[in-house]
DNA sequence: TCCCTTATCTACTCATGAGTAAGGTTACGA
DNA sequence: TCGTAACCTTACTCATGAGTAGATAAGGGA
């Protein structure tokens, strides 16, 4: 009989590579299963190492649960931002940024919902995430308001908690619904709050 | 010196009322903690009872926290449903509904939201809240409908749970203004929704 | 070729918290 | 008054999983 292999070979890889296999697991995995459902000992197996080099790299459960927030709100914010040219007007800018939110969404499907919502229920991870989501309401409210007064921002700030909200449970529906594109998506949140449902005979058929 | 008080006199209570007790120190301990963090050593010294007590009455923890959830959906779904009198206008059944939902987690301030959040996280418990929140989506639908055709209702789907979403996250946003009454709250919502944000210059001031 | 730094592993410890066994105590009915 | 059933407790067991100590190996530079 043959020896037991001895070992799969270790390959030995640079730490920014690993620490980026290790989020990438730990994201997947905290997705699938929750924060305190995922053991180290899982997210170790699907980065395909062991877990005392998450401990090396990432630090303790929390700070691993953080950073793989701090990247994909980066990421998220990253692709906002471009796609919110200044100079336009406030309808094409919320367009866009629906658009782009929309298509992360899409992209990152399993992933990042989940991470997010998980990440506002616990309140040990709370701050991390409200600060992220505090950003982007004002940001949406400055797109709402249509003076730059200090009255008119406070007006609009419920108003894009609302929106947000709206987009955030909106994209939870097209999880479900693949065939509907991010394209599609926006169009059925603007011509909510854009035009109204009061107009005609409410939801057109 | 006094003898150390021997024991703070044990109150028997008949099982119901001891139920309702331990329902009522979980709901809190849990919307404190969150799920995980909230050991059953602690609900069980919040209801002011010995642990035992606990797995005797309600069961094992999932199953006390399903118990939790059924109760307050319940009572979310009573006061919505004894507020949308049928007969009424589109517009007047949305308004009322939203108005009751608003009041409903006014009341229930730190309870209601957190533990429903919990509860749409863990993978263990989403079908316990699922099945409660599409029902609701799909009357929302049914109050946005014109037509009570099929095609009707399924354009109006995916409105119904953006509609929910805003309204969830506007009560979060009402929950940190407590000066904001509950009216004040719905008749935000439905400018935005029924009259749409296109007409005039966005949002006035 | 031989270091020596960096990457990586095996094999533990130890706290926490779910769940339970077995027994004490109170009230109520006969 | 005396059971007896329902209520309630103390004091455990035991699995799980976070975090760590210490050894091993790979590969680039001298």
């Amino acid at each position: 009989m043959s020896p037991p292999s001895p070992q799969p070979p270790r390959r030995r890889l640079p730490r920014q590579v690993r620490e980026q296999q290790l989020l990438d697991a730990a994201v997947a995995v905290f997705s699938r299963h929750g924060f305190h459902l995922a053991s180290m000992d899982d997210i170790a197996e699907a980065a395909g190492v062991s877990k005392p080099m998450i401990y090396a790299y990432l630090g303790a459960k929390d700070n691993l649960f953080i950073a793989c927030i701090r990247r994909e709100t980066q990421r998220l914010m990253d692709v906002i931002s471009a796609a919110v040219p200044a100079g336009l007007a406030p309808e094409d800018r919320l367009y866009r940024g629906l658009l782009a939110f929309f298509e992360f969404i899409a992209e990152h499907r399993d992933g990042w919902i989940v991470l997010y919502r998980q990440a506002r229920v616990h309140g040990t991870f709370a701050g991390e995430i409200s600060a992220a989501r505090e950003r982007t309401i004002v940001m949406v409210a400055g797109l709402l308001a249509s003076s730059s007064s200090d009255e008119a921002h406070a007006r609009a700030l419920p108003i894009a908690h609302a929106l947000v909200g709206a987009a955030e449970a909106l994209s939870d529906w097209g999880l479900e619904h693949p065939e509907e594109t991010p394209d599609a998506l926006v169009t059925r949140l603007m011509d909510v709050i854009w035009i109204g449902l009061g107009q005609g005979s409410h939801v057109k058929h």
